[in-house]
DNA sequence: TCAGGATTTACATGAAATTTACATCGAATC
DNA sequence: GATTCGATGTAAATTTCATGTAAATCCTGA
């Protein structure tokens, strides 16, 4: 009953932090490979198959940015966690953490690291897409943790009802989703009761007028009339 | 810049290994505590800070396991070396379970524990999860260790509580952390019980009084509202 | 016993959720 | 086209509820 080992692939330029990760991660039982380098980091995650990517963002070469977009070009499941070196530039770690699963900001603490691996690993074998970050049509980030968001310069900041409905709709971008649905799942509403209430129509309003770049035309949560409110994801 | 001496706690009640073990770590250069019994280990483990604690699992009143399970709900990060006369794979594996960083089987020699305990310490070094300063965004710095602060000319001094608290919410300063996250892993509360107590936001308003310059307005100790408290760290 | 610290209590405040009220839109019908 | 009517958009008012905090009380170690 041996089972199949978890892969993962560290991408890292600094010697010591690489080698320490492999260290632990094989210490737990882990099947790792590595990279120093952007375009060798690329190379691996494009002909291996991983369980799970590691990505340092500063990366000689090409950053890792670039190379979480090639990924995710090529394989849109992918599970991917970045390594965010801060600076004190708040605003530049803003914009360049999203877009991956889950990100973990350097220096990190090991069982810290751990705990995030287990949780993104446990996520993608059940299936369940619930990436930290969500990334719209139009360019928009969005980071369910910090109830916040990016567009292009500008950060945006969700409520936890809002951040839940967008979840619920990116989880299910291939349809649209009804407003009864949105209350029994979002809202915990019991089913099919005669409810009259329009609170899914102003949350839908409000998260309009921070995504979309004219709410009156909506391009990245648009209505479908009839059936319900469709999110247009990235990928 | 005298280094910062490497404190490790041994857990074990057979006296020769004991006082085996401490001559061999103070002769090369760590600073010791020891405890022999269970839970006088386990009450040095959560009211001292050490780099690493040296686990025996067989220990009259409580035995390792329990131990380590304790100290790891209590803080996440504490690099702990598990030892032990069995050899099967099945107490391995336990002890590992429990969140152990490693493992010894004993008769161990001395050279192998050394570079085992060497392996563990480099590990948690990638990590500052120790890290006796604390900065904060606007220039703050805290020191856990005396409990102090430096707020430009002014001096800042903290409670026990308060340094925890802040310790915890810089190891996760990439998300805003829950109160019940904090009551769990702070205050050790048992899990999601139906918990109403306002303690937390007291310590947050206090350590705002101190921290922030305008606690009104609270840039380094920001309130994520719905999802918890967030700290803005320099580095 | 005392003092500092932790916690509870009690109330204040303001942000978010929801309701209300009305405007607008889209498709079906004439 | 004009008309109608249910579905949708949304500003403003209202309610609910998370959070802030002063002061009282409880603990606990010296």
């Amino acid at each position: 009953m041996n089972k199949r080992p978890v892969n993962i692939l560290v991408v890292e330029d600094e010697e010591a932090i690489r080698s320490g990760l492999i260290d632990v991660f094989v210490f737990h039982g882990y099947e790792v490979d590595s990279a120093a380098t952007g375009p060798e980091g690329l190379e691996k995650a494009l002909t291996g198959k991983f369980d799970l990517i590691l990505l340092d963002i500063m990366l000689p070469g090409m950053d890792g940015y670039q190379i979480c977009n090639e990924i995710r070009n090529q394989d849109r499941d992918q599970p991917i966690i970045m390594l965010t070196a801060k600076t004190s530039d708040e605003e530049i770690i803003q914009g360049l953490k999203l877009g991956a699963d889950d990100y973990v900001a350097k220096p990190f603490s090991i069982q810290q690291l751990l705990l995030r691996v287990e949780a993104v690993l446990r996520r993608s074998q059940l299936g369940i897409e619930q990436a930290r970050t969500i990334s719209l049509a139009n360019d928009v980030q969005i980071d369910t943790e910090n109830l916040s968001g990016q567009n292009g310069a500008e950060t945006l900041t969700f409520t936890k009802r809002e951040v839940e409905v967008i979840s619920y709709l990116a989880a299910n971008s291939s349809r649209p989703v009804s407003r009864e649905e949105l209350l029994t799942k979002v809202w915990g509403y019991a089913k099919n009761l005669e409810i009259e209430t329009r609170t899914v129509d102003i949350h839908i309003a409000k998260i309009r007028r921070k995504i979309e770049a004219d709410p009156k035309q909506p391009a990245n949560l648009v209505t479908v009339r009839g059936a319900g409110y469709r999110l247009m994801t990235a990928d």
